[in-house]
DNA sequence: GCTCACACTTAGGACTTATGTA
DNA sequence: TACATAAGTCCTAAGTGTGAGC
């Protein structure tokens, strides 16, 4: 990634100015346990989008092609076959069309859903629960969503059971229709009571629009569905129990190597490898076309592990003499074969490659057949470390299945390894973990590498509307918060003042908290592990970040903050070197701590979710203008991308960036030399003369005066297309929008925004994400963060 | 109060497949 | 049909946060 200073080449999120807020200062005490407010439409409560004056050039203005209308259908477990509405095809549940396509092959738990979250008073009123009530947590785990109503659990045993528990899906079942558009009010009374009671809806066939079905879409309105809410606890409850019986068949491992027998060149002549000395050698040389390659670091490790391999006697002795460039051909060849394969071949290949996977594919947790993410067991490599990281280019060496522990049902048959001979490590029946089997890291034996359940899975999902839960909480705490921290600003505590700072800048720039991190890791920091080198305070009031945050992706920015926060930073930077910590008194365990003591499980990560979703929610109900479906989801680009921006959501800009701006040009260009000539042919058209020849010196057609305006105008459009196109492609080149619409917006937002804005949920997510969001689909229209 | 093991989420880039366009 | 590009998926690194143990 260059990073220019040039800045017109900087992303939006490096041109943003924070605005003071002067509303803070009249804030009350701070205390412990804040109580939610009723979440005021004060400038506090607006998201950060809002806030900071975003130095914005227009906006994504290309709708997403969406020609196929593909039809997401949750598929339904087929563990035990089940009658319920839980496994309607999520079109039948949302909208659209009817895609037979799509449906077949899954058969995970990606059914849709029960929405089980706790019945709050409308957006706005939080009740305290006893949680918020409970003051500081000192106790285990406190759990903010109901966590005795999981997402998207069906187990078969428990049919009885599904009456109402989409009833509950959200707050908003308690709001009455007030808040909706006439239009959305007549066809939600016009759906409320046509659902049938009972559940046998496997295949519901819908050939109306998404939004008629979403509106039409018989949901049953109980509005005190609190209490026929399921009283389920996750199956085989008990504290921290996350299930009660767990099948799979463990992992798989990657094939065993096969020598090629090509030999590279040691002081230009070939080397005999063995085997193994080959299969590492290989791992150097398909990355011989790659940035690491400039990294004098990933040499010396390679080199430190190879040679290791080689054996001190070895005839090769140093790297700097080793040609690997006919390994590198030999395997750029078999990629180009591989590319040469006929459709026939590959789906060939594909299909045995399923053949053989497929048994890894699926764990069966409490009854339910659920995919699994990561099944396939790490090859080895060269560790591709991201920045500076110390450890790059060492060996990661094969791992074997007695590296592996496997977590299984007590009752469940132990996976047999797949590797004749061989064994696993351990068994372990531990249902208050939900990994499947775990292996160390070989780069850093201190830390494992898990296998978890897919992220369509009901435990994932379950946690995941946790998270957005837990973020909706603090929306209304967010106002206490902020009163709390700007209070302590200039507390005579330095640490007090430090844990003030370090909040306002979590909250207001989405930073990260900051851990410790160990000296062989990439340099990067957070808001708590800070440098004094990476805040420069310009007075009056700029700061001016510039530091790598995660991945080592850069983050540099120029705020102008609250002048008591300015004069905080420039006396904890007094006395300090550029590479001391600029908060020295605190760190995130102290930090959360504190955060603690103002919400019920409030973390420094909650911050982030919470900014991102309420931007989103905010942006999509400013800015939403009742536009056709490409107009609302150019809308809703936009939003994303300014959640993307102030995560400092980043991504490298392609290799092919600038030839692909530069043949827009050329197009471009092409397309305004045609205008030219359309225009003269129209001026000699009008005084009937025949149109002149082309460049070539043919004749051309000889078209009326209409034909040819209606030709110039439709050139024009293409054209104006093309600069829009460009300009798309100029402002996302480093944004990355897939990040935060994965993990930090609350799905609900943005199915609840489809409903009411006509939009099929398929224009914004794609079938994983479908899949992934299940629980989320039955939301009401009207929800709000 | 600190460290560390552990469990989990978040992240960007590589690779693959689908789609659009000449 | 071939090629370019976009979209989707996979891979695995790199974070966050908890709680046990000292």
């Amino acid at each position: 990634m260059s990073y220019s200073s040039d800045e017109d080449d900087k992303p939006l999120v490096f041109r943003r100015n924070l605005k003071p807020d002067k509303t803070k200062c009249s804030s009350q005490p701070s205390k412990p346990s804040l109580k939610p407010s009723n979440g005021s439409d004060s400038e506090d409560d607006k998201p950060l989008s809002t806030k900071f004056s975003t130095v914005s050039k227009g906006n994504t203005n290309h709708a997403k092609n969406g020609s196929h209308t593909s039809v997401f259908k949750a598929p339904k477990p087929q563990v035990k076959d089940e009658d319920s509405d839980e496994e309607k095809p999520l079109s039948s549940k949302f909208i659209s069309k009817p895609n037979v396509g799509s449906s077949s092959k899954v058969h995970q738990n990606g059914s849709a859903s029960r929405d089980n979250q706790s019945k709050n008073i409308g957006m706005n009123k939080r009740p305290l629960n006893d949680e918020r009530s409970s003051g500081p947590s000192s106790v285990k785990k406190p759990k903010l969503s109901d966590s005795s109503t999981p997402v998207n659990r069906k187990p078969v045993n428990m049919k009885a059971e599904t009456k109402s528990d989409s009833d509950d899906d959200d707050e908003d079942d308690d709001d009455s229709d007030d808040d909706l558009p006439i239009s959305q009010r007549r066809k939600n009374q016009a759906s409320s009571s046509s659902k049938p009671s009972s559940s046998k809806q496997k295949v519901i066939k819908k050939n109306s629009s998404s939004l008629n079905q979403t509106n039409k879409k018989s949901k049953k309105v109980v509005k005190n569905s609190k209490y026929s809410k399921p009283s389920k606890v996750p199956p085989g409850s008990g504290e921290g129990q996350k299930w009660s019986s767990l099948v799979h068949n463990g992992v798989i491992f990657p094939p065993a190597y096969k020598p090629h027998g090509v030999k590279m060149l040691y002081k230009g002549k070939p080397v005999d490898l063995t085997p193994e000395q080959e299969e590492v050698a290989t791992m150097f040389a398909v990355m011989l076309d790659t940035d690491y390659m400039t990294k004098p670091k990933f040499k010396e490790n390679f080199w430190g592990d190879w040679r290791q391999i080689l054996g001190k006697n070895h005839l090769i002795q140093n790297l700097d003499d080793c040609d690997f460039k006919p390994i590198y051909e030999w395997h750029q060849s078999e990629k180009e074969k591989k590319k040469q394969m006929t459709t026939e071949e590959k789906k060939a290949l594909k299909e045995e490659k399923m053949k053989l996977e497929e048994k890894y594919m699926w764990a069966v947790v409490d009854g339910v057949k659920e995919k699994v993410g990561n099944f396939r067991v790490e090859p080895p490599g060269l560790f591709r470390g991201r920045g500076e990281h110390p450890k790059m280019g060492k060996l990661k060496k094969r791992i074997h299945p007695s590296d592996i522990t496997i977590n299984i049902g007590k009752d469940a048959p132990i996976p047999e390894c797949p590797i004749s001979g061989e064994s696993w490590k351990e068994i372990r029946h531990d249902n208050t973990v939900t990994w499947l089997a775990y292996w160390n890291d070989p780069i850093n034996i201190k830390e494992f590498k898990y296998v978890f359940l897919a992220a369509s899975s009901s435990l994932k999902g379950q946690s995941d509307k946790e998270k957005y839960e837990k973020a909706r909480m603090l929306k209304g705490y967010i106002q206490g918060i902020r009163n709390a921290y700007t209070k302590d600003f200039g507390h005579k505590d330095e640490t007090k003042r430090q844990v003030a700072v370090a909040t306002y800048l979590i909250d207001k720039l989405a930073l990260r908290a900051g851990n410790e991190k160990d000296d062989d890791e990439a340099d990067t920091v957070g808001c708590c592990t800070l440098k004094v080198e990476n805040v420069e305070p310009s007075p009056p009031n700029i700061l001016k970040f510039d530091f790598l945050g995660k991945d080592s992706i850069r983050y540099q920015n120029e705020v102008e903050v609250e002048l008591p926060v300015f004069k905080a930073i420039q006396q904890f930077r007094t006395g300090k070197k550029g590479s001391d910590d600029l908060f020295d008194k605190l760190d995130t365990s102290k930090l959360n701590a504190h955060l603690k003591e103002l919400m019920p499980g409030l973390t420094a990560k909650v911050f982030r979710t919470y900014n991102a979703s309420i931007t989103l929610d905010d942006m999509l109900s400013r800015e939403t203008k009742g536009g056709d479906v490409a107009q609302n989801v150019v809308v809703y680009q936009h939003a994303n991308k300014e959640v993307a921006i102030i995560c400092n959501h980043q991504r490298s800009v392609s290799k092919s960036h600038s030839a692909q701006m530069t043949r827009l040009n050329e197009k471009i260009d092409e397309l305004k030399d045609v205008i030219k000539e359309l225009e003269a042919d129209l001026a000699r058209a009008k005084k009937g003369k025949p149109p002149l020849k082309n460049s070539d010196g043919k004749p051309k057609r000889n078209l009326n005066p209409e034909a040819l305006e209606k030709k110039i105008a439709q050139t024009k459009v293409k054209i104006e297309k093309m600069e829009r196109d460009k300009e798309t492609k100029e402002d996302l080149k480093t944004v990355a929008l897939g990040t935060s619409k994965i993990n930090y917006l609350d799905p609900r937002i943005t199915v609840a925004w489809c409903k009411r804005h006509e939009v099929p949920i398929e224009k914004i997510f794609n079938k994983s994400l479908l899949a992934k969001f299940a629980w989320s689909m039955d939301v009401d229209p009207s929800f709000r963060f």
